[in-house]
DNA sequence: TGCCCCTCTCGGCACATGCCGATAGTCTCT
DNA sequence: AGAGACTATCGGCATGTGCCGAGAGGGGCA
């Protein structure tokens, strides 16, 4: 099995200014433990703390390699959280789609009639897919290991979600997984929460509320070429 | 400018066997002399020539982070190659798509009435988008680090050359380029070479054929969920 | 031919990584 | 309270990275 997700993990601890963070992120996204990482690894469980701790500020490349080997490694043995399929889950996620041009936060939203809440923000920053999110069904069925599914191909993506009372619990979650979005619409929401505004705007993400009902917003955001 | 392709390139460095190799196969993707890159990075050009020549075979990630980075700003600042837009090449490629839910190259192919052409190499690899190229132009208009353009969010695609005569021509293109597709579909080819699927097979990559005209196919690929 | 630019090789040095094992702290479960 | 699982901290050692500069080879172009 092909896994973009290990490029995508390998470069993202590369880049991090603190790879360790990165580390520890990605392996308890996982739910693996220091220790059984370790066994995998072949070393012995305190060389996963020091490079969390951060004792080790640039790790090699044939780390990072052996790591996240082990942690894919360990996620289908057991888990499996990722090698699932997204099929399961199409009542929690009624639609979603990636497009190979991005286009335009700004025109994504005049096409879903949304409204920005977060000020300042470049509505220029671009927008490669969407996916529309029962947030209910998605609190009850999946876990924080299933968020991972949310995102197809890119991240850099709107996030849409319905059935939202205040808009808090969506920004939590968002804010307590790795990938984080471009975008974060509320389809008809009762309420937003002022925290809700606070996290979108320190994780870097446009949150915008848009009136449309789940029907008419998939039936636009499908008629996008 | 978010570039999703700096992890990318950060992570395929960071998996690879030799990352020498990897690191000078994208800096002459990029056109950037050894020279140039360092003075970038301050180092003395024989570093980059050490590590390409792979006297290190694990460098660190703070190595790789400020590789990476000046890769992409000496690109932005000079050929500007990476950072172009898609729409200018509409008639180049005419249709492009990544889904969400990647699907089987085997159910891919019997959309388009494919027939594949390259034996043993699995059918349920995993295709997650589409793009169709207008071959001549393509050769007329693009040059060599153009292509990354022809990639969506995804590498793992299928590349639909049209105006194809032997299919020599597209996969050494694709040869010659760092990204790879998943496959390669040649639209009513007059012939097809040998050394075309000698490549595809070298490769790893699905090679296969179809009769379909290209409005036809274009039609039945995005009436594709 | 001679100059410039690009690249390669290599000895060498300081310092960081990669790893261990011992010790110790924090939970949770019983 | 104690056992067991998980994690953190740290001294210490071998090896490798990160970097330099000198020297050298190979084009291209005036």
């Amino acid at each position: 099995m092909q896994f973009p997700l290990r490029e995508k993990i390998a470069g993202e601890i590369a880049l991090s200014e603190q790879p360790g963070k990165t580390m520890r992120k990605w392996r308890e996204e996982l739910r693996i433990t220091q220790t059984d990482l370790a066994h995998h690894m072949r070393v012995s469980p305190s060389v996963i703390s020091d490079y969390e701790a951060g004792r080790r500020t640039s790790p090699g490349i044939k780390t990072i390699h052996r790591l996240v080997d082990a942690l894919l490694e360990i996620d289908q043995r057991t888990g499996q959280k990722l090698s699932k399929r997204f099929e399961e889950y199409s009542d929690v996620i009624p639609s979603m789609r990636d497009w190979s041009v991005g286009m335009r936060a700004g025109d994504f939203l005049r096409r879903i009639d949304g409204k920005l809440l977060t000020q300042k923000l470049n509505t220029r920053r671009l927008v490669n897919g969407y996916t529309v999110i029962d947030s209910i069904k998605a609190i009850t069925t999946l876990d924080a290991t299933d968020y991972l599914r949310i995102y197809g191909s890119t991240s850099e993506r709107a996030l849409c979600f319905t059935g939202v009372k205040y808009g808090r619990s969506p920004m939590i979650a968002i804010k307590a997984h790795p990938l984080k979005p471009a975008m974060v619409v509320y389809v008809q929401p009762e309420n937003i929460d002022e925290l809700a505004m606070k996290l979108a705007d320190l994780e870097g993400i446009l949150l915008a509320r848009t009136e449309l009902d789940q029907v008419e917003l998939i039936s636009r955001l499908e008629r996008i070429a």
